[in-house]
DNA sequence: GTCTATACTGAGATAGAC
DNA sequence: GTCTATCTCAGTATAGAC
């Protein structure tokens, strides 16, 4: 009866540790000690497969982040609400997933990584999705949608390498423990709070001659078109 | 003679376009027109075909970063090289490969987002890494070792994303053209170096109580811990 | 409905003939 | 250097026991 929880937990382990890519199902069935067909059987494929463990757990996530958003919209009334609680109803509910489940945040962050979340947010989260983008563009009127969800793609990119990136600095491991990731997740909020707040990027200077001119005569220094 | 180059280039295609787990040696050596144990005898295995893959071409990448990193130095004299000159030495070189070979900085971000980049830079670029990092610690000696990897973590998802993500929003496909890709980066430039430029995170507030009980009572507007 | 046994196709890797 | 044959292991499909 339990054969179901029993692949899921054990997907769900592995798939975190070695990302999906680098599990077969033959390591899940093991470690479940199920048989392979039942696989198959319960979920249809290996890809959908991983969209239950996902979704078994990543669907209150979502929900409570619909909750807060909404508590935060109804706090502010007419007005919009600020960059940073519309990145808290976001994070904080992924913070205490964490904290409850480090693996299953960890999951989330390497399916992010190997391209396989988009589609299943487009398939099952897209309406919160585009709720928080309205409550972003909103919040920071002045960027337009195309810029808006740019940024909402550095985001995601950002969240999914505090979550499960490893480190390039071999002398020292960051993410000793795992009570340190509330603490990555306030710098990461920190760190996305201020990139959303960025002025708007000037669209202007179209490849004119070469941009590349900085190559070998110095770079003024003064008259960028970054606004940094 | 030429049969190595022809994987070569095979690869850089089809894995830019379908990841690395997503192509086959067996679809790499049919469109090169070599056969299967060449691609043993040249590189070894199919990790290390993706290492000459991205070696060939990065490796320019860098030198170029490395020689723009210290053209700034030098024109800083004693001082620091600000957050967006360092950010510029990074980011221009990669525009300019962009520009002349969209698919191999595509190819960048979909390994870096498989996780397959980092052992490769540890192995390679390490020193050219350590450089920025040094150079951004200058720039920004308020931010701790940790705090400031973390951002240059952040740094290299969102990176990630600029350059090879998948559109979340399915109405409008954002990334409509090539020439777009300088936009694009700009945009990713701005966001990171607002980013960089936020004030440190307060460490403090380690879980007293459960910082949860923002659930079903109203969040204190105001005194928010984080800097934004 | 639930699970087992087994077979099929395609993957990466390797040994050895030429 | 190159190619054939073969090995192991992956995901998948199905027939049939209970």
């Amino acid at each position: 009866m339990d054969t179901k929880q029993k692949i899921l937990d054990a997907a769900e382990r592995l798939i975190a540790t070695q990302g999906f890519a680098g599990t077969s199902l033959r390591q899940i069935i093991s470690e479940a000690g199920v048989n392979l067909a039942a696989v198959h059987y319960h979920f249809g494929s290996k890809q959908d497969l991983l969209d239950h463990v996902i979704l078994r757990k990543a669907a209150a996530v979502n929900e409570e982040r619909r909750r807060l958003i909404e508590q935060f919209e109804a706090e502010a009334g007419p007005g919009p609400v600020s960059v940073e609680r519309v990145l808290t109803a976001f994070f904080e509910p992924m913070i205490e997933a964490g904290a409850r489940n480090p693996q299953f945040v960890k999951l989330m962050g390497r399916m992010y990584g190997e391209g396989l979340l988009p589609a299943l947010i487009e398939k099952h989260f897209q309406p919160t999705l585009t709720r928080f983008a309205q409550a972003l563009q909103r919040a920071r009127p002045e960027l337009s949608q195309g810029e808006l969800r740019w940024r909402m793609q550095f985001m995601f990119g950002a969240m999914s390498q505090a979550v499960c990136g490893q480190d390039m600095f071999p002398q020292m491991s960051v993410q000793a423990d795992d009570s340190a990731f509330a603490l990555v997740m306030r710098r990461l909020m920190v760190f996305l709070c201020a990139g959303f707040q960025a002025a708007i990027t000037p669209e202007a200077e179209t490849d004119e001659g070469n941009r590349y001119s900085v190559g070998h005569s110095p770079v003024p220094a003064g008259d960028s078109p970054k606004s940094c």
